[in-house]
DNA sequence: CGCAAGCTTGACGACTATCAACAAAAGTGG
DNA sequence: CCACTTTTGTTGATAGTCGTCAAGCTTGCG
């Protein structure tokens, strides 16, 4: 809870560019570490703030009453979090490893945006690209077989890991990919192996996944769209 | 493309009250006809206009190479349309029906964003909105099986219907209720009837749901969450 | 009246979840 | 530094859900 200057801040910068510097709100910006595994908020309570990634990962979620989990989105340095325009959380977010936040009050930044105007496109430019990652993610899940859906996550999640890497090992564990992918965690071991045997992926370590050959995985994404920013 | 004054305004209007009149856009608006069927925007094409939905009803959707369809939402009179940042089309959108639109150059708009602070609520409210919406449907793909995703299904659009049942018999054909389950059309009507069966609903005409025990159906749904706005 | 589009129903098979056992890593504490 | 425990990943056997194919049935319309 204690102010700090933002070191990791350079870092998170290179991601997506100067433009999503979250301009004036930085001033009011607290920096937040939080462990792994820990909550971030839950479902159900009270927005009071928004977030900027700066170092690690974290996963928001939702979940069933019987215990069902549904990972909605990954977050990687230079993301944004709970900038929409709802006062109670529809989503739990959760640190996947050691991760460093900005957090604003959410009342300040709603404040800001009746002025500025710069600070209300950065955060349509938000809302809109988590859309269409949600778009994708919906014709993924509605549509796709296992072995497609792998393909595709690992074709997403490839450019970002590359400059997230920096700041952690892939910090990805085989149930999560299956909760985003709404598999079983044994389907999508079963279908990266069989990738691997096909010399598409190389799995090093347990939880690292590499990237042999593009573009027969883009083959199997069976896709046609335009992949979101 | 002739003006019009808006006759059909006051119904949408009414459904998702004054706060989302689209401002001082009503001004630069022009009232567009659309027969069932037609196509609105195609994905990939340049992004020139929003839309606000007057009367009718639109299905925007996803469609793979291999003619695999994902229907993202549907769109109800009142409901805002292509309002993202993206400068190209990641959809298509289709009227349901007969369907009427009030058409928003994007340019103006996004220039009227620069000085006007309630439109920028208004459009991030809907982004918002359509967010969270997403994100059930997400969750609903993901983890539901097929009798919990018609359950959420009829719930979901139950409330919406009602308020549009009075613009046009309700628009749905079973395949587009399927593609928007991720199920396929016989899975759909198979259990719709068995839902008819234990005198959860009621299938007067074909393409026509009125639901009869609700609470059942809410039992069903097996979910968790606050329902969106 | 007859055709076309949409809906229902059944039979069958494919895909993927579940269960279970084991292997491999990663912590943990002596 | 090494047993020990816990967590995570792999692999196989089995079963269930849902998609596909096909036929017949309704409904609406020309």
């Amino acid at each position: 809870m204690y102010q700090r200057t933002h070191e990791t801040d350079a870092s998170a910068q290179l991601r997506l560019g100067a433009g999503n510097s979250v301009t004036g709100l930085n001033a009011h910006g607290v920096v937040v570490v939080c462990r792994a595994k820990q909550e971030i908020f839950a479902a159900g309570a009270m927005a009071l703030y928004c977030y900027k990634v700066l170092d690690g990962g974290i996963r928001v979620l939702k979940v069933c009453r019987d215990g069902r989990r549904q990972i909605l989105e990954f977050l990687l340095p230079g993301d944004l979090l709970a900038f929409g325009a709802g006062d109670i959380h529809a989503t739990t977010a959760e640190a996947m490893t050691r991760t460093t936040l900005m957090r604003f009050p959410r009342r300040r930044m709603e404040a800001m945006l009746e002025t500025d105007s710069t600070l209300g496109l950065e955060v349509r430019k938000t809302l809109s690209s988590q859309l269409l990652l949600a778009q994708c993610h919906i014709l993924l899940l509605g549509r796709k077989s296992a072995e497609e859906r792998v393909a595709s996550f690992l074709l997403l999640y490839a450019e970002r890991q590359i400059a997230a890497a920096a700041s952690s090992d892939r910090p990805m564990l085989r149930q999560d990919i299956a909760d985003y992918l709404g598999l079983s965690g044994e389907t999508v071991s079963r279908v990266l192996n069989q990738m691997k045997r096909q010399g598409l992926v190389e799995l090093p370590a347990a939880a690292n996944i590499r990237i042999l050959d593009r573009s027969s995985l883009e083959t199997l994404e069976g896709d046609d769209w335009e992949r979101p920013v």
